[in-house]
RNA sequence: GGCUACGUAGCUCAGUUGGUAAGAGCACAGCACUCAUAAUGCUGGGGUCGUUGGUUCAAAUCCAACCGUAGCUACCA
C-alpha cells in the first residue's frame, strides 16, 4: 500500500473561488479519490493562503481585522469547494501557530546552512501611509509611450517593461501621494547555490517534460537570489531576530502545506515525520497551475532540501482556464465564480467536463459552453444514465426489481472488466480525458447491445420473460462497472446510482463481481439535462456580480466611445410582472411616441404600479435581446448591487420623453 | 527578438518505435426503433493531417525554413 500526501495550491483569502481554482481542486480531488478507491493511504490537504499586502489592505478597507477577513474567506471557500465535491482531509490556514513554527524552523535551518544573506535595496515608499509599495501599488505615466495610469512593472498599452522608479508622475495607489525612494535591508535566500541540485531534481521525473524544459531556462545560470522579506506594515509572520521585517507570503505559503498536514496529524494518528523527513518513504504530490511553477519547482524544493526535509515526489502542472477561447474576463461575464456556477448548474457537470478535458499536459483548458452543454446532455444523460433508464421499467413491472441469478453474457462483462488496468494507468497519470473516452466508448457498446437484443420486443412475446430479465441484468451490471470507473470523477452521480443498486458503496474490484439475485430500488432520474439559456443566465449573473462591486473601472474610454451610447428619457406606459421569472418586470416605454418593450430585473425592488407614469433613462440603441420571455429593446438605467437594492435613475422635473441624456 | 509548446473534419480530440489510421464522439443529412430524461441504433457527406522544401522504397508521424496561436523571457548574445 502506498502512503501519499496530496495538495492543491492554496487559494488566496482576498478573492472568491472561481472556475480556475475549481479546475485544480477538481483535478486533485479526482486523483485523490482514485488513490483512496484503490486502497492507498492517501491524504489531501489544503489551506487558505492568508498573508500579504492585499489581505491587509482589503481588511482595512472593510474595517475588519485581517484575521476576520481570512476566517470569513475560509468559510466561504470551503462552502464552494464542498459544493463541488472536493474532499479535503484538512483545509487549514497559513495564519496558524503550526505554520509560524515550521516557517521559523525552516528559516533557521536555511540560516544555519549559510544560504541567507542581507542586502540593502531601494524601494518606493508611500510617505503618507508609511509603507513600502510593491510595483502594482504604484501607478504613473509610462516612460516609453506616455500612457497614463500604468502600474510600476510594465505598461499595458505598449508592453514596455521598466522599474517603478522610471515611471513619470508616479502616485501611490493607496494614498495618491508621490512615492519617495527609500532604502531598506532585506533578507535573501541564495538560490543560485542550488543550481546543480535543481538541475538534477527537475530532470528526474518529478515534473512533466514540458515543465522540465521550461525550467531549464531559469536554470541556465540565470537563477537569482530570492527576496524573502517584506517590511512592516505587513500581514504575516515576523522574521526572527529582526525588527519590522516579515516573511514574504510566498515563503510561508508552501510551508502551509506542511502546517495543514501537521494540524491534521495532531487530530489523528498519523506521524508527521513519516511524510516529511528527509528519508521519507511516503509520496508527496503537489497540484499547481503553470503560473506558479517557479515557486513550486525551484524555490520550494531548494528550501526543503536545504532545511533537511524531503522534496516533492511530483509536481503536477495544469494549464489555465479559458472561457469560450479567451481569458476569463469580468466585462464579458466570463469571470465565473464557483458560487455563480453552482447556482445555475449541478456541480457534477463541471467535474465531468473538466475531467473530459484534462490530460497530463499543461495545455490550457477551454470551457466552450456549446461543447459543455452537448457533452453533458449527450454523454452523461443520453448515453450513460440512459442505460439504467432503459431497463428500469422492465425490472420494476415484471420482476419486482430483482436481478437474475446469473449473467447471460460473461464475455461482455469480462471485456468491461478487462479495461480496468488501462483505466488505472490513465488515472495514475492524470489522463482523465482518456478515462472518459474509454468509458463513453463502453457506454456506446451497452446501448448498441440493448438495441440489438430489443428487450421491449421480447417483453411482448409470452414465454420470453426470462430473456428480458437476462438482458436487463447484464445491462445494469455493465452500467455498474462504468459507475466504478467514473466514481472519482462524478462521485455524487455514482452515489445516486449506488442508492439505485441498493445502497452498498461500490468498490474498485466490483467490476469482477456482478450483482445478481439482488433487489434494486426504484429508479429515479439520476441527472437532468441542461440548456443553453441556463448558460446565458449564468453569464449575465457574472456580469452583474462585476458591476455591483465598488471598484471603479480602470479602463478609460474616450468621448467617442461614450457618444456611441444613445441615452434617452422615456416614459413608462405599462409595467407588469413576468410569469415564470424571478426578477423581471416587463416595461412598455414611450420614447418620443415610439413604443418599446424592455425587460428589467427590478422586480424585487419595485412594484409595477408605482412605475407607470414615471420618467426613466434608457439606453435606446442597445441591440435587441431575445430573452426567454420575449425581446428586450433597451435597458433602463439603475444603480445598486441588485435584489432589493436597486434604484432607478430619473431625470429632474422638466425633462421630456425623447430627450437625449449626456 | 530569444526560448518552450502547439497547429489533424464545423466543434472537442485519438493517431503507440515512420509502413492498409486518415480515425472517434458531437454537429449535419437520410433511415430504423419506440424500452428510455425528443433518449438509442444504422448509413452517409465532410479533412491534399498549418505552408513549403528535404531525408526515405514509404511521412500526419523524422529534419529545416516559414506562417499562425499560447505562454515565458528579453533587447544581452
Amino acid at each position: 500500500m502506498r502512503r501519499i500526501l496530496v495538495t492543491s495550491a492554496l487559494p488566496y483569502s482576498n478573492g472568491a473561488i472561481h472556475l480556475g481554482h475549481l479546475l485544480e481542486h477538481i483535478q486533485t480531488d479526482i486523483w485523490t479519490r482514485y488513490q483512496k478507491l484503490r486502497g492507498n493511504e492517501c491524504y489531501y490537504v489544503c489551506a487558505e493562503d492568508t498573508h500579504g499586502t492585499a489581505t491587509m489592505l482589503s481588511a482595512r478597507k472593510q474595517k475588519i481585522s485581517p484575521e476576520e477577513l481570512v476566517e470569513q474567506a475560509r468559510i466561504e471557500h470551503v462552502e464552494d469547494f464542498t459544493a463541488f465535491g472536493i474532499q479535503y482531509d484538512e483545509y487549514y490556514t497559513t495564519h496558524s501557530s503550526e505554520n509560524e513554527e515550521i516557517a521559523t524552523l525552516i528559516y533557521t535551518k536555511l540560516q544555519e546552512q549559510g544560504t541567507i544573506f542581507q542586502r540593502t535595496i531601494e524601494q518606493l515608499y508611500d510617505p503618507e501611509e508609511k509603507c513600502f509599495l510593491a510595483d502594482r501599488y504604484v501607478k504613473g505615466i509610462c516612460p516609453k509611450c506616455g500612457a497614463p495610469d500604468q502600474p510600476g512593472d510594465n505598461c499595458d498599452a505598449c508592453g514596455a517593461t521598466y522599474s517603478a522608479t522610471d515611471l513619470l508622475d508616479p502616485r501611490s495607489e493607496l494614498s495618491n501621494a508621490v512615492p519617495i525612494i527609500k532604502t531598506t535591508t532585506h533578507y535573501f535566500f541564495d538560490l543560485p547555490q542550488f543550481e546543480e541540485f535543481l538541475k538534477e531534481w527537475t530532470t528526474s521525473g518529478t515534473v512533466q517534460t514540458e515543465v522540465s524544459n521550461k525550467l531549464q531556462e531559469w536554470l541556465d545560470g540565470s537563477l537569482k537570489p530570492w527576496d524573502i522579506t517584506r517590511d512592516a506594515p505587513y500581514f504575516g509572520f515576523r522574521i526572527p531576530n529582526s525588527e519590522n521585517k516579515y516573511f514574504y507570503v510566498w515563503l510561508d505559503a508552501p510551508i502551509g502545506y506542511m502546517a495543514s498536514f501537521k494540524h491534521w496529524c495532531n487530530h489523528s494518528n498519523i506521524d508527521f515525520d513519516d511524510f516529511w523527513s528527509k528519508d521519507s518513504k511516503c509520496e508527496l504530490h503537489h497540484f499547481i497551475g503553470k503560473d506558479i511553477i517557479n515557486f513550486h519547482a525551484l524555490f520550494w524544493p531548494a528550501v526543503l532540501n536545504c532545511a533537511g526535509f524531503r522534496t516533492p515526489s511530483a509536481v503536477h502542472v495544469h494549464g489555465m482556464v479559458t472561457v469560450n477561447g479567451e481569458k476569463m474576463s469580468k466585462s464579458r461575464g466570463t469571470f465565473i465564480n464557483a458560487t455563480t456556477f453552482r447556482k445555475h448548474f449541478e456541480p457534477e457537470t463541471l467535474r465531468y467536463y473538466y475531467a473530459a478535458r484534462l490530460s497530463p499536459t499543461m495545455a490550457d483548458i477551454d470551457i466552450n459552453f456549446d461543447d459543455f452543454v452537448t457533452r453533458i446532455n449527450s454523454e452523461l444523460v443520453g448515453k450513460l444514465v440512459n442505460i439504467p433508464s432503459r431497463c428500469a421499467n422492465f425490472l420494476r413491472k415484471s420482476f419486482n426489481n430483482i436481478l437474475d441469478s446469473k449473467l447471460v453474457d460473461r464475455t461482455l462483462f469480462g471485456e468491461f472488466a478487462g479495461v480496468q488496468p488501462q483505466i488505472q494507468d490513465c488515472y495514475e497519470q492524470g489522463n482523465t480525458r482518456q478515462v472518459v473516452r474509454i468509458v463513453m466508448g463502453l457506454a456506446d457498446r451497452v446501448n448498441q447491445y440493448l438495441t440489438e437484443v430489443a428487450p421491449w420486443k421480447l417483453a411482448r412475446i409470452p414465454g420470453k420473460e426470462a430473456e428480458v430479465l437476462q438482458i436487463c441484468t447484464l445491462a445494469i451490471n455493465l452500467y455498474r462497472t462504468l459507475c466504478v470507473y467514473l466514481k472519482p470523477i462524478v462521485p455524487k452521480l455514482v452515489e445516486r446510482s449506488e442508492e439505485f443498486f441498493g445502497g452498498t458503496k461500490l468498490q474498485w474490484d466490483d467490476v469482477n463481481q456482478p450483482l445478481l439475485d439482488h433487489r434494486l430500488r426504484d429508479f429515479t432520474p439520476l441527472l437532468q439535462r441542461i440548456e443553453m439559456n441556463q448558460v446565458e443566465d449564468m453569464l449575465n449573473a457574472s456580469k452583474q456580480t462585476k458591476s455591483s462591486t465598488n471598484e471603479p473601472s480602470t479602463t478609460m474610454i474616450d468621448i467617442t466611445d461614450f457618444e456611441k451610447i444613445d441615452l434617452r428619457v422615456a416614459a413608462v406606459l405599462e409595467a407588469s410582472l413576468v410569469k415564470g421569472a424571478d426578477k423581471l418586470l416587463e416595461l412598455v416605454l414611450s420614447i418620443d411616441g415610439n413604443k418599446r418593450t424592455v425587460f428589467a430585473g427590478i422586480c424585487e425592488a419595485y412594484n409595477p404600479n408605482d412605475l407607470v407614469g414615471r420618467k426613466v433613462v434608457v439606453v435606446a440603441n442597445l441591440k435587441p435581446r431575445t430573452m426567454r420571455f420575449g425581446v428586450s429593446e433597451g435597458m433602463v438605467l439603475a444603480a445598486g448591487p441588485g435584489g432589493k437594492d436597486i434604484f432607478i435613475v430619473s431625470p429632474d422635473d422638466g425633462a421630456e420623453e425623447g430627450m437625449t441624456v449626456r
